[in-house]
DNA sequence: ACAATTCCCACCTATGTGGTAATG
DNA sequence: CCCATTACCACATAGGTGGGAATT
């Protein structure tokens, strides 16, 4: 069953943080299979597949049928502002075009990803999460020091959710300090049981426990039983991908998946995983910015210069004799062979060096694009009132949209490491970044009922339980409507039409949002699952 | 208002786990004050003031008063056993008179304080912690190759409970691996504020922004805003100290004042605070153990003698001469001006090298102590029937004691930066360590209410609601009344008088137990805080 | 041959050790 | 003088960097 308005993938609009759907997935399927909430969904499905050239509205979900938020929901009063903390540094990156490392064994991301909270529920408690998503559906290469296009994706390994460790907290703890993901690391190793390891930090072990019961025997744990592990993301070498951050108020992380999430997208974030660093000026602003590099630095800060190693020199040689074309000459994404055009609705960050315009996504009307806050901060509230519309700002904000609570029988986010998803999923789901879905054992657990009893009458998708400020980007992802083309990363002068709208909003029938994926198939499961166990016996580290 | 039997400290006993007496404390004035549920705890009081001499009754808290047991308390079936990880080196140290060294930044605990638990409820939540209570009171030193008494402690600061960072967590996570408490660390620096800082661990922010509301401003926090945060615990250096294992069942951080607390105490983990080492053969143990000073290691072990700087080669030298006398001529307690004499009872541990005698605290019969467990395991449970009887092992199990939950205006275990104790305490109070008392400011919760109404009726002390199979060691507190006296670490044949009796215990009306110290006097506070404050400006670091 | 990946390395940060010498 | 304390040091662990060569 597929709508208009899909091209290379699938029409039903899922909410961003639902799981991908095996490639078996087909509306009709998951309603035979109860799976889908028949009829209020039905026609949300359809106006986000319809919309897909639209702006963002499947992102606002439909109030009714989220409606049952957690108890600490209601007469919660908060209007959530996030801001990427180290945003300059992120944009010089991003100006050159950003590439993340991804090894074996897990490599964290460089410039680290903290943000900044406020404006949230002092008392209520809040799970903060990112994930990182595919960001089109394309493979590149790096030629002739440029990024290029180099044919379509690969498939993506289903993302999983990183769980901040001190999740959940009161809001006045989120706020009091920068909120880092640094533990996160980037993998290419798909039998890498780490990345579907428990993190061990207190806070997030019986989340991740119901979400991923069934942890790989050779965990890796803290040696002093502590709560330092790191939890892996799989992604794909030479492929482009979007960190999202996400805001959940959530006072038991058993209403996790119900909750109403807000994500935050930070397009100075997007990156391209390597192998190996392909532009040499990205590596020489690793080195001069990385304090782990700081053995490589020419430069004064360094203490070098006493026994420099033969390649370290040569290294800052190579570099330096690069980085002479200085801003003439940057990294410029190729409209490669099935480069989507430029979108330009949500505007939401400052400098973009690809013009990640999504796959099929339609670029919406700017019109729908709610844009606000300062400097990559972003006020995600649902009050009208309360976002700040300061009319000129260096820079946009982040991509924001409120996700509607998932539905109880997903497709899990990630699998524990014995039941593997399919390993290919249509390359690029609406989503690729699935939020966490809820792991079929989860049900054992006495869970409120779904949200949306396949009874429900249809929610307007008009009204948007809370409103989404902001649109989400084009990330090769139901959110992929936008492909944003500012250029100079600090001087967007004012943020249009904010918030005003979001009170008042009467969002198009277009977004649906979220829905939720059947789980696959036990039989594909079971084979997935000797496949994976195989792969861990070859290359299991 | 003082006690028979109450010797060269207050008569009445408080739960072990309850804060220090200002110096102006009275029962009667705590008892005008309103602090203390008068009628059930006055007996109990007394009865504990009166039996300091006898075994250690008084850890068995009355059953009515602290019955209202948090929720997760009722129905769930749990038989806590915990042993001590690493035993065998603890008591190597022991034999030759553990030293722990103590800085002014911290420093950690070498033979790292770690526990294995089982027998705990899977689904119930526990809270594990750690505290450091003075063992006697006296002050050492070290002459002659031996540690000798050196007149009267000092005044002891207030004693911190060290959360476990992953607390609170079902039992199932406790037991599936070794808990570790390694992160607390040793200091003499009392401006420090390190000590009072919030432990940024997530599972632990909620309470200890209840307990320890106002964390200092210059509180250390991980820089990446993560949870690895220690706590200090401020010591007297040449005093001799007891770390305490706290085990309590409790799902809500909220419901932990009121909670059952088995208290397990390894007699083979007492320590001498130094700030340098004393008997080399200590320094050379820790040498030859500790990976972090195998730089220091003379033998095989560390790839040594390349270029050995010379303290070192001296150090080595020194250290191996003195090492001659193996076990002719081991360190021993030194029975000083007030040693108390060496009780018997609990019999909690193995070697024991110091006769640390309970200052007041009289001997009480063996037939009091009940011992089980293998190797520094014990079953701390309330079931009769569960407690293994094997009948030989070759070390006593600690001591162990069921706390009942305190009242809730007490004195702070611990105050905050800014709300100091009196800087000194009767000098090693009936229990120096005094658990987490609640801080007036957690009143401002809706917390439950006490307990024990003060209208309750008087509860035989005869009756524990939860019955203690081992009676705490003599520690210069309310559990003092023990002073093992066992000598080779592992040739106790077996454990005497199992958990048997626990069961059918009929504990004589000694043990009082806890009961709830009042806060200080405002004004007291006020001064103190000043006098703190004083003393960071001027030793801040 | 080419490109991507992997392995190993030196070099960093950060922090836990005890020794030594200076300090009080 | 003695002794406890402190600052600083070399040396350990643990782990995050990119380079370069080897591998795929």
């Amino acid at each position: 069953m597929r709508f208009e308005g899909a091209e290379r993938r699938d029409a039903v609009a899922f909410h961003p943080l639902l799981a991908p759907r095996p490639s078996d997935f087909s509306v009709s399927a998951l309603l035979t299979a109860g799976a889908l909430p028949p009829p209020p969904y039905l026609p949300a499905a359809l106006a986000a597949a319809a919309a897909l050239s639209a702006p963002c509205p499947l992102l606002k979900p439909p109030p009714p049928p989220y409606a049952p938020l957690p108890p600490d929901d209601d007469g919660v009063v908060d209007d959530p502002k996030v801001t990427l903390e180290g945003k300059d540094l992120w944009e010089k990156f991003h100006k050159l075009g950003t590439e993340m490392v991804i090894t074996k064994s897990g490599r964290q991301m460089f410039p680290q990803m903290k943000f900044r909270v406020s404006g949230l529920d002092a008392k209520a408690k809040y799970i903060l999460l990112l994930d990182i998503v595919a960001a089109d559906d394309y493979r590149y290469k790096f030629h002739n020091s440029r990024w290029m296009v180099a044919g379509k994706a690969d498939p993506e390994m289903p993302k999983r959710m990183y769980i901040h460790p001190d999740s959940p907290s009161t809001g006045e703890q989120w706020m009091q300090k920068v909120v880092s993901f640094h533990k996160l690391k980037l993998t290419n190793n798909i039998s890498d049981k780490h990345g579907f390891e428990l993190i061990y930090s207190q806070s997030q072990r019986m989340l991740s426990k119901l979400l991923w019961p069934n942890p790989a025997p050779s965990a890796p744990r803290d040696p002093h039983s502590d709560h330092l592990c790191v939890t892996q993301t799989i992604l794909n070498s030479m492929h482009k991908y979007q960190p999202r951050f996400h805001l959940v108020r959530a006072n038991d992380i058993l209403k996790l998946p119900y909750s109403t999430f807000r994500t935050y997208v930070f397009k100075e974030t997007e990156f391209i995983a390597v192998t190996a660093y392909q532009n040499e000026k990205i590596t020489q602003l690793k080195i001069d910015n990385n304090p782990f590099a700081k053995g490589f630095r020419d430069t004064g800060a360094g203490k070098r210069e006493k026994n420099l190693s033969v390649y370290r020199r040569q290294a800052l040689l190579t570099a330096r004799s690069d980085t002479r074309d200085e801003d003439d000459e940057r990294p410029l994404d190729v409209g490669g062979p099935a480069s989507p055009p430029p979108t330009s609705s949500t505007q939401h960050n400052t400098s973009s060096w690809f013009s990640s315009s999504g796959g099929g996504g339609g670029d919406s009307g700017p019109e729908e694009a709610i844009e606000a806050g300062s400097d990559s901060s972003c006020s995600g509230g649902a009050r009208a009132s309360s976002p700040p519309a300061g009319p000129s700002r260096p820079s946009p904000a982040p991509d924001v949209s409120l996700g509607p609570p998932v539905q109880p029988p997903l497709l899990p986010y990630l699998y524990p490491p014995s039941l593997y998803p399919p390993p290919f999923f249509p390359p690029h789901q609406m989503t690729p970044g699935l939020l966490f879905n809820l792991h079929p054992l989860l049900q054992q657990y006495s869970l409120p009922p779904p949200p949306v009893p396949p009874t429900a009458t249809a929610p307007s998708l008009t009204k948007a339980h809370r409103f989404a400020p902001y649109a989400l980007p084009g990330l090769g992802s139901a959110f992929e409507q936008v492909a944003p083309r500012a250029r100079s990363l600090s001087s967007s002068p004012a943020r249009r039409s904010p918030p005003a709208r979001a009170a008042s909003a009467d969002p198009p029938p277009d977004a649906p949002t979220s829905t939720t994926p059947a789980t696959p198939p036990a039989s594909d499961l079971k084979s997935i699952e000797r496949m994976v166990n195989g792969l861990d016996v070859e290359t299991q580290d």
